[in-house]
DNA sequence: CAAAAGGTTTAGCTTTGCCTAAACAAAATT
DNA sequence: AATTTTGTTTAGGCAAAGCTAAACCTTTTG
């Protein structure tokens, strides 16, 4: 396993979180990894040449199986540091993404598996993201949308999605945290807002853009 | 304080490594960090434009003040990252050095001074050498060669140079840890060759180049 | 179906950071 | 003092990554 630039990372990080294994436009791409559509097409050619994606000309780019390997790779890295940083160092989960975007790149495989180790071997990180395993494994991506729950529905919060800086000030305003548990309460059938009831029966609603990064499982 | 390029940092480093805040050859430079001279003459002049060094042709580099608290920054990085590598993930000393080099070039401030705090703010890394605080003071660097002990003296090993993988595997060997005490039981006139006893009595011989490599207060 | 729109690629330029080879300065030697 | 040796700088290249502008495919639309 040789060793990767960090952009050469970055670009496959992106496609997998784009694609999985599937093909990618250009575009999205660009879009992904703050660059230009021309620049995008010079990466993924070197990507090509070292075996990491498959490049069909004015139609997409696919991770190779290798490239999904070293994907999930990073992806584990990640997940391990931002659990890391949040668990050991006491940050919020709304700061530990751009720090883990740098320690993801470090290389050492003995840290790793240390790391993980130390963390008690997580299978789910601060937003409830789940950590790729040693041997490639990916466990379950936990919950659905709250949107999908119905009134009366008891439910646990078991993700949530990384929505900008704003939407975790409100997350914690509203003392919403992973395992809070709460009863839906109502549905407005005007703006599809919801109502939560908390284990200690305060009533509160939620906007549709808020609900819609929250996901739950039924409890 | 903006950022840094990897490479920057590493001139940075060396620079404060060879000679703290005197001046320094292009070559000496050029042999620590890995490159010819003529490309070090090109990096010192983009440092100098930035203003952390200062430039005197053919003459030598010397950091000035705001080079060398950015020395001292990244030498706390590495070295609280080798206390972490080696406290909380259980690696070998000897082993620490390349991933702390990574790890160093990680940009957050935060990061730094929680990961401090969970190491319980220590003065020293796991080879004895101090660690920066965050005002730019630096702890005294402990200890003197073995060398300079006499017959019969009680010492305790405090510091250790790093001489290379093989010179710590001969540490394991003989047991040598930081805080390991000893007593001189004889030296060779003929090749400065050390003889201690440890406290379960047990009688072995260091070489000089062993001895001169490790450091020791009298107890 | 032809033309406009949108996305993709090529071409050419920039910066960083390294290299080698040649020119130049300083120190050491005779 | 003159020459050799050593160390330093300039000059010219190369590769990675990014950019803009122009050319080129697809797709959409009139």
């Amino acid at each position: 396993m040789k060793t990767h630039s960090e952009s050469e990372e970055n670009y496959i990080k992106a496609l997998y979180h784009l694609g999985g294994e599937s093909t990618v436009g250009n575009g999205a791409l660009a879009g992904r990894v703050g660059a230009k559509g021309s620049s995008v097409t010079q990466a993924v050619k070197r990507l090509a040449v070292k075996g990491l994606v498959e490049v069909i000309p004015y139609k997409g780019v696919k991770l190779t199986a290798q490239g999904v390997a070293i994907a999930k790779h990073i992806l584990r890295k990640h997940r391990l540091w931002e659990t890391f940083l949040v668990e050991k160092l006491g940050f919020g989960w709304e700061e530990v993404h751009s720090v883990a975007e740098q320690l993801e790149h470090v290389q050492s495989p003995k840290m790793v598996e240390r790391l993980a180790e130390f963390l008690g071997s997580p299978i789910h990180d601060p937003h409830g993201d789940p950590i790729p395993q040693s041997d490639g494994a990916v466990p379950p991506t936990l919950g659905k949308p709250l949107q999908q729950f119905s009134m009366s529905d008891r439910l646990r919060v078991v993700r949530v999605e990384d929505a900008g800086p704003d939407f975790f000030t409100q997350l914690d305003i509203l003392k919403i945290q992973l395992g809070s548990e709460f009863t839906i309460e109502s549905i407005s059938s005007f703006d599809s807002s919801i109502q939560l009831k908390s284990n200690d029966d305060a009533l509160f609603w939620l906007s549709h853009s808020m609900s819609s990064n929250i996901y739950a499982i039924a409890v």
